[in-house]
Formats: C-alpha cells, structure tokens, sequence
DNA sequence: TATCTTTCTTGTCGTGGGTTAATGGCTATC
DNA sequence: GATAGCCATTAACCCACGACAAGAAAGATA
C-alpha cells in the first residue's frame, strides 16, 4: 500500500529516515475514486496533496463549458490543485478521475506541521515544489514555440503512454485544440507519408 | 544597497534574524548591467538567481530569429533562468536586461549551502519555489483561457507597469503574438468603442 | 533644423484552427 | 437485436493571426 510513496519520497529526500516515512504514512488517508468523479472542484480551496497509488487522472479547466488547458498523470507520480493548496485559494482548474483511481491524501496541515518539525520534510516540499515547477516550465514552453500540429509529432515522438491511455478528445484538449482540429491534424499527416 | 533584498527575504521568511539576513548579504555579488545586455543565453547553465534593485528585464525563447513567450520582471522582484539553475541544466530561456540594471547576484553553491546550514533558508527556498510555480500556473491559464484580444483587455484593465515601461513590440511578445497583430487588435478596439 | 533610425501602423494574402452539422462506428444496456 | 449515447471523422464556412512589404510617426543625434 504504501510501497510507491516511499519510494517517491525517497527518491526526492535519500536522507529520509525509516522512522520519517512511518511518521508520514501514518497521516496518509487512502481513498478510492471510481472513473470520472470530481476530486477538486473550481472554486473550491485545495486541502489535499494526491500520491497516484493507481489510475490516472486530469487537471482542467473549465470556460463556457469548454474544457481547456488539460494535463494528465498517471500512477506513481503526485497531484493536487498545487496552485490552490499552496495559496489556499479558489482553485483555477479542476481535478478528476478518468480511470478508477486509488490515491493517498495528504492534508495540507499534516503538510505544514511536517514542514515544521522536520527540516528534511521542508526539503522535500522545496524539491518537489522546484520540480513542478520545472515540468510547468517545460510545458509552458513547449507550448508557445510549437504549432498544434508539431507538438502532436513531438507526443507521438515521446510520449506512448498518453497516447495508449487517453482518447483523441483528451489529446486534443493536451494539445489545446479541438477535437476535429485534431482529426485534421491526423488526416493531414497520414497523407503527407 | 542591501534594503529592498533585505525586505524581500523577510517578508517571504519572517522568522529570519539579522544575523541570517547579514550572513546571506555578505555572498551577494552587485553587478550593472547595461540596458540591452544578455544576462544568460539560451543553452548555458544558469548559475544564479538575481534580485533586482534597479531596472527591467525580460526571459524570452529565440526560435528561429523570432522572440517567443516574454515575461517581464521589475525592481524590487526575484528573476533567474530559475528551471536551469535548480534543474542545473540547458537554459531553455535566455534573460536580458530591457533598462539599465544593478542586480544583486546570489550564486547555486551559496544558495545550496545556505539551504543545508539553516532550515530558514530552506524554508525560504521552498517559498520562493511555491511562489514563481504559483506565478507560472497564473499566466498558463491566463493564456490557455483567453484569445490574444481579450489577454490585451486583461492587461490594460491591471498591470499599468507594463504598458507604461513596455514597448508594443515587447507587449505583443508578451501576449504572445506579432506586434502588426497587436496593432490591429488596437485599431479594432479604438474602432469598437 | 535636417537626417537617420527605430517603432508603429496599414494593406494584402494565405493558412490553420474554431464552429456547426452530419455521418458512421463502437459500446452498453435492456 | 434494437436503442441510445459517446466518440471519431469529414465537410463547409468564417475569421484572427502570421508573413511580407510599404508607409507613417516618433525619437535620437548632430
């Protein structure tokens, strides 16, 4: 149950202690989603980090019932409205289950006391905090420098798991485009080769 | 010299002492920079976070001769390449003084020493890791939600600083499009009203 | 004032994505 | 097997932005 996460945090701290990630796990609340129920609303304040034991899961927006702005993760890896929980403000994007999820909830004042009483938990939470925002960086650029079109070319070049897990839709919304754009998109380069 | 850095770091960790803030003062290294210069270029490793005391700078993409996906930062604020220094890896931006500019220079090796000598520097460090990911997820839903027109409404209805300190060919960098767009935009909005 | 340079605007054209609507395929459920 | 619902594709039309070029305006320098 708790195998994935202490690793997780391991990998981001090696001087965590045994003791330490006992010390954590025992704050853990385990939680089962089924496909496609709302964890984190907009609007709504972030209480909770999320650790993905299993499932995937999304991070969107919604504009006139348009949904915008999508990111995907997966098993083994953390997610939460970081924006949100860190300010503890509404959040600007919403969170949700699209396989049957298992996660491991953090509150954020279990956060904050950890942060307190152990220095090598605030580490944690600056690396952790460094490394999304590198991964936001990443894509924040990677979005402004290429077309639709090219940062499909550049998904299918990386990254299989998005494109065996997600439909087309979702991928589109990845990309920031429509649906039928993408379609287009994929029409064009079938014939182009 | 050291008043607006000084205030900067407190009101981020206010738990900080004198002595702390004295301690950390003594590793700045003041640097001018003439307006136009290139703090760091796209592909160097960035080796240091600056404040600045004095001026404006903007971080930009280059791709193929165009400048892409400006961020401006102002006197009084924290800049750097700041995924290649935590990552120490490739800027994928590089970082460029817009007016004449003193900074103040905190070198990695510093930062990370501080980091492992004094927990309120970690804290520090986390904080200032919270607030730029904060800062980034603001503008990527900013740009991802809104069409180039209503991001120029958007701009003028809040940030003054910029319009006023910003040329349009640096604004329309900014909203992420060509400065002839802009001025259309422009035009149709004076036509509107 | 005159000259040079940079910035901003205007025009024309082409293109890729948004929008809407229609179609066929796939799956679930009864 | 019939129905309904969701998904992916295709077509037609529109429009904002990019690209290129030329002209107007504003600043800088002497």
């Amino acid at each position: 149950m708790y195998d994935l996460i202490r690793k997780s945090f391991s990998s981001f701290v090696p001087s965590l202690t045994n003791e330490d990630l006992d010390r954590i796990c025992l704050r853990l609340q385990v939680k089962n989603y089924p496909k496609k129920s709302l964890i984190i609303r907009e609007g709504e304040i972030c209480q909770h980090v999320y650790f993905i034991n299993k499932g995937a899961l999304r991070l969107f927006n919604l504009l006139e019932g348009q949904e915008k702005n999508a990111m995907y993760v997966f098993e083994k890896n953390w997610i939460s409205e970081y924006r949100s929980f860190i300010l503890q403000s509404p959040a600007l994007q919403a969170l949700q289950a699209i396989e049957d999820c298992e996660l491991l909830l953090l509150h954020y004042e279990d956060v904050q006391e950890s942060y307190n009483a152990n220095p090598r938990f605030e580490r944690f939470g600056r690396l952790i905090a460094e490394f999304i925002f590198a991964e936001t960086v990443n894509a924040e650029v990677e979005n402004k420098l290429y077309s639709p079109e090219e940062r499909y070319l550049r998904l299918i070049a990386k990254d299989s798991i998005m494109l065996k897990r997600l439909t087309q839709q979702q991928i589109a919304a990845y990309l920031g485009i429509q649906p039928e754009s993408l379609s287009r998109i994929r029409k064009r380069l079938a014939t182009k080769s």
